[in-house]
DNA sequence: GTGAGTCCTAATTCT
DNA sequence: TAGGACTCAC
């Protein structure tokens, strides 16, 4: 829908492509959307045109505006890890990590509302509120200090300058004259201002919403931002999208079953013309393992049967963590997949520490780069040098990664404390030197050798093997490199953390694998969800939070993601450390159509006997392929 | 300052 | 069960 949009602006020449921004919620999204653009519009006519997410937006006018917001050149962004690790410092030592995330998610939540800490102080009424506003105001001081920004920053900034500055706003509407929006719905107040602000009176955009797909209510998303458009901009011109040119006509019709569960202020029935497809499959099994393991063989007697790919088949998950039981039975089982989303690479310890590295060498005051990349390897800076050094920085006001380039700093410390921060200064002094003409991958091996790193990555690794595999880690992080020459390690550290949690390679043609919340705007063939639990799905958080709708919203997203066929499956027993635990099916089966939706049982005959047949059918079809 | 040994907690979802 | 945080001896 925004794609075609987008190929009409361009080829009635309304605009340029160099002056259409796409805007996504999701690297994923943003992605596929880049590829359907492709695919779309031949040659160069979408070229210089701008796919991304807000926060990448955000960074691309941070970058460009830092003078402005207070930044210099290289600045930093803290990802999630990075500001935890902050607001516990700010915090008195030993609070518990359920308060830690509880003054996190108020100081985001103020953040996202465009409170600066005074007038957060100021709203402020509980006293976990009264203390919120308190760290959120150390906490912006140590950013600004470190000249560093955090996620939310980078929507707040772009917003707090373009309000304030009239030839900035008018600047950056000629630079982008028409916008897009997709997810609409999971706007948040900060990124609904800064759609206005970019698009401005004459409100050249066009976005895309649908509140029954509103997922992200817990980091601060508004689906009323959908309403707020139509009183925001009465001219605006509402075009109902009920005709859904995705699903069978059964998944439809189930979808619309679940989600007429939830209040609706305007009952829209989706309808399709395609076929009614097979019956929703409904599987109980025994455990996790047991539920990946008929997944895993379900698969491979459809791919044999139907000689359909494997990129046809998407398995989705509440929590990452789900992945594990699932990606056992597909190597198992010789099924290709792959795997979005988790933390698995940016969060091997080898990988942040060469990140950290990056980082320090772009921005001089970036302090959490560099305790990490100080520590990286040892190299005897313990954490009482630290103390003292921060100490001393503090004192001198200036980040202690600069204080250690201060050679009346080091005077004050012991004397073989300071020579170990005196070379280390020396060796970031040569590499950042360096980095001025080496091209990104190269200095990515050049730190991993110099810091000596890969040296104690050795040491570290009890044979080769593990070794290699820490090492190839490494190599992939300089793989992420190539092809971005022109871009400085500091730009290429903060993209890296914008994608922190994004997809590890291409996917081919494998099976996906990813949680519900990265599924959305995706579509397969034959789609499986997985833990179909209560308390797994709806989550129990979110039963406690009496957020029941919005898993019903992201079950209903789920399902729609099926063009053909889908399989819900849940598991009667969990083993969660140690303890075995006894699981109800979720609640959302009950609220299916009867009529669309077909059970199995976990019996063990009839599984047995089912997969033989399977098995049986699958040989069939490779020898009828075979001799065809 | 470092490393070995012990205890304790842990699992939403994305940028 | 595992990995991280904490403690103590060197």
């Amino acid at each position: 829908m925004i794609v075609e949009k987008i190929a009409h602006l361009i080829a009635s020449n309304r605009m340029p492509a160099k002056r259409i921004a796409a805007i996504t919620f999701t690297n994923k999204a943003a992605k596929e959307m880049r590829e359907r653009v492709a695919k779309r519009i031949r040659g160069d006519a979408a070229d210089g045109l701008t796919i991304c997410t807000f926060h990448a937006l955000g960074l691309k006018f941070l970058q460009i505006e830092h003078a402005k917001a207070g930044l210099r050149r290289g600045f930093s962004i803290f990802d999630a890890d990075d500001s935890t690790a902050q607001i516990k410092d700010l915090l008195p030592a030993g609070s518990k990590p359920d308060v830690i995330d509880a003054v996190k998610g108020l100081i985001s939540r103020a953040k996202n509302a465009g409170l600066s800490p005074e007038e957060a102080m100021r709203e402020a009424r509980t006293p976990r509120e009264i203390e919120a506003a308190t760290v959120y105001d150390l906490y912006q001081q140590r950013l600004s200090s470190f000249n560093a920004v955090d996620f939310d920053d980078l929507i707040r900034l772009p917003v707090q300058l373009l309000e304030a500055d009239e030839d900035m706003c008018l600047a950056w509407r000629e630079r982008i004259g028409y916008l897009l929006v997709d997810e609409c719905q999971d706007t948040n107040d900060a990124q609904y201002r800064l759609l206005k602000a970019l698009a401005g009176p004459r409100g050249l955009f066009t976005c895309v919403g649908d509140d029954d797909q509103s997922i992200y209510a817990w980091r601060g998303a508004n689906p009323d931002n959908l309403l707020q458009l139509g009183s925001d901009y009465p001219t605006l011109r509402i075009v109902k999208l009920e005709q859904n040119y995705r699903c069978s006509n059964r998944v439809l019709r189930a979808a619309n079953t679940l989600i007429a569960n939830n209040p609706h202020e305007h009952l829209k029935t989706l309808w399709s013309d395609q076929p009614d497809g097979e019956r929703i499959r409904i599987w109980e099994c025994r455990d996790a393992a047991h539920e990946a393991e008929k997944v895993a063989a379900e698969i491979q007697f459809i791919a044999a049967s139907t000689c359909a790919p494997w990129s046809d088949f998407c398995l989705l998950f509440r929590g990452n963590f789900q992945s594990r039981a699932l990606e056992k039975a597909l190597q198992l089982q010789r099924v290709p997949y792959h795997l979005s989303g988790g933390t698995a690479f940016l969060d091997r310890g080898e990988v942040k520490d060469v990140l950290s590295w990056l980082r320090l060498l772009a921005n001089p005051d970036d302090d959490a780069a560099f305790l990490r990349a100080v520590q990286a390897p040892k190299r005897e800076v313990g954490a009482g040098t630290l103390a003292k050094l921060a100490e001393l920085a503090a004192h001198a006001h200036m980040p202690m990664a600069r204080a250690i380039e201060n050679v009346g700093a080091l005077k004050q410390l012991p004397p073989r404390a300071a020579n170990a921060l005196d070379s280390f200064a020396t060796l970031v002094r040569q590499l950042r030197a360096k980095s001025a003409h080496a091209t990104p991958a190269e200095l990515v091996g050049e730190v991993a050798e110099r810091s000596g790193l890969l040296a104690s990555v050795r040491a570290q690794c009890k044979d080769e093997a593990s070794f290699q595999r820490r090492k190839a880690n490494i190599d992939e992080l300089a793989g992420w490199f190539e092809g971005a020459r022109n871009a400085g390690p500091g730009e290429l550290a903060a993209q890296l953390a914008l994608l922190s949690h994004a997809d590890k390679g291409e996917p081919g043609n494998q099976v996906r694998l990813m949680s519900l919340h990265a599924a959305k705007g995706l579509e397969f063939r034959y789609v499986f969800i997985v833990g179909m639990e209560d308390g797994t799905l709806p989550h129990e958080a979110s039963l406690d939070e009496g957020r029941l709708d919005e898993e019903r919203r992201l079950l209903y997203v789920g399902i729609t993601r099926a063009k053909e066929r889908l399989w819900l499956s849940y598991s009667k027993r969990a083993e969660r450390w140690g303890e075995v635990l006894r699981l109800k099916p979720s609640r959302f089966l009950d609220e299916l159509p009867a009529t669309e939706i077909q059970r199995d049982g976990a019996d063990p005959v009839a599984d047995a006997e089912n997969k033989k047949a399977r098995a049986d059918a699958g040989f069939a079809a490779i020898r009828a392929l075979l001799d065809g």
